[in-house]
DNA sequence: AAGTGGTCTAGACCACCGT
DNA sequence: CGGTGGTCTAGACCACTTG
């Protein structure tokens, strides 16, 4: 029925630089399908058969395509029920970049407070990270995370203005699940991936006060970049980690 | 030639709890092949076509078991040229366990002075961690990285003795190449992966002098678990990273 | 030119999930 | 049972490296 989009480029002649394999294309294609809101966080994407017919090459180059973006938790496959679209409102993939983890195996209760959500303008520092102009929009929210009761972080974020208009700290109080959860699924903002910065500091007196620490003992400082489809970034979050009793772990593969 | 050596599991008639694909089959088999010595690091394996006449299997089914040795980084995979066996000496994996990176992106010269090395007997917590007796043979190592001269890193390392043994501090400065490059070739133990807890310390009496930090100043402090084939534990390292010109990496995919 | 890994296909069959 | 993803095969051809 329809025509091979994928045909064009097919047989590239192009001797090495920019050859892309057709199962690549096809993935290029596939991610277009998600930013564009075709599949939404949560849906099922069409059969691996389906997706065949549809682009015109076999089943096995979709796997190939599939497997790449499922390895980098765009997607998710289910044996028996069909492949779905990653979303952070998964309790599941709630950890997915939080590293944080008590001493002692025990995961209490989590709970996060916002106490703070402005509109300011981009300092230096953050247009630099964000890649926006110095002064344009930008929304800070502020919030403490606890475990079991207990104060563990506090996090400074900074989030591009144009992309979170209308976001206050009233939604953020209503809403239930995780920050990444309402960024999804009321701004349409989807994180894809992170770089975290990590270094230990001396906990100043605002630090030492929202953690119900010493002023001068130290803290974890976390720094994360978080990027949305085409490697673009939207978040940055400073965040400070009380490591009394838990830690941040992290596997090396 | 040979007869099939996969073929009794072949057609796995255990409903579910144990059944394992063929290609996994595989893998298994040439983890052993590697445990055994038989392909060592830095060795081209066999070619995909061999391999598969040798388990009486497809290419494809070979290919599967590679991609996901490769994935992690047990093998590597070289286009035109061959499959080689992952190894520490390779300069590109130098940094595959080691996530300090420089705030100024520079990479400068890089020193390891270890300034210790000593047999002991495991204490509580290290016969825990290493998962061997207490009291039995382990081997402890200090020493000090620098970064263009200045000192950035103070580890204390523990070794299961028993896969160590004769080394001492001469051979650890003799060598050129890293730690772990060392144990591979020297002692035929490779680490296959590891695991990082982190934590904010204060300096304590010790670290200050070696770091040329201010006593009760913030240090980044890195436990880690490295494991060899079979996720056996072979070496525990406590780390105390000066964060003050450099950060601890991390990609969150 | 020969040898290696990398891509793509078409088809068969298996494991898992829902109805 | 039908539909989904998962495995396995055999064969063709492409891209990269080396001689």
């Amino acid at each position: 029925m329809s025509l091979d989009p994928v045909d064009p480029a097919r047989h590239m002649r192009t001797p090495s630089l920019t050859f892309s394999p057709l199962y690549r294309q096809i993935k290029e294609l596939m991610i277009k399908s998600l930013e564009a809101g075709e599949w939404r966080p949560g849906d099922a994407i069409p059969s691996e058969a389906e997706l065949a017919v549809r682009f015109n090459v076999s089943q096995g180059t979709v796997r190939k395509a599939i497997d790449e973006m499922a390895a980098e938790n765009m997607l998710v496959r289910r044996q028996g029920k069909g492949t779905f679209v990653a979303t952070h409102s998964d309790p599941r993939s709630f950890f997915r970049f939080l590293r944080l983890v008590p001493d002692n195996g025990e995961l209490g209760n989590y709970q996060s407070e916002p106490f703070a959500c402005q509109q300011i303008s981009a300092s230096p520092e953050v247009a630099a990270v964000l890649h926006i102009d110095l002064g344009s929009p930008v929304v800070k929210i502020e919030r403490v995370m606890r475990f079991d009761g207990k104060p563990v972080v506090f996090d400074e974020i900074f989030l591009v203005g144009e992309l979170f208009e209308g976001l206050s700290l009233e939604r953020l109080r209503a809403f239930e699940r995780s920050l990444y959860s309402l960024f999804e699924s009321v701004f349409g903002v989807r994180m894809i991936r992170a770089e975290e910065r990590l270094r230990a500091v001396e906990a100043d007196a605002r630090n030492a006060e929202l953690l119900t620490v010493e002023m001068g003992s130290p803290l974890l400082l976390v720094e994360r970049i978080a990027f949305t489809y085409g490697n673009k970034p939207v978040e940055w979050r400073r965040g400070y980690y009380a490591t009394r009793q838990h830690h941040y772990l992290n596997e090396l593969g």
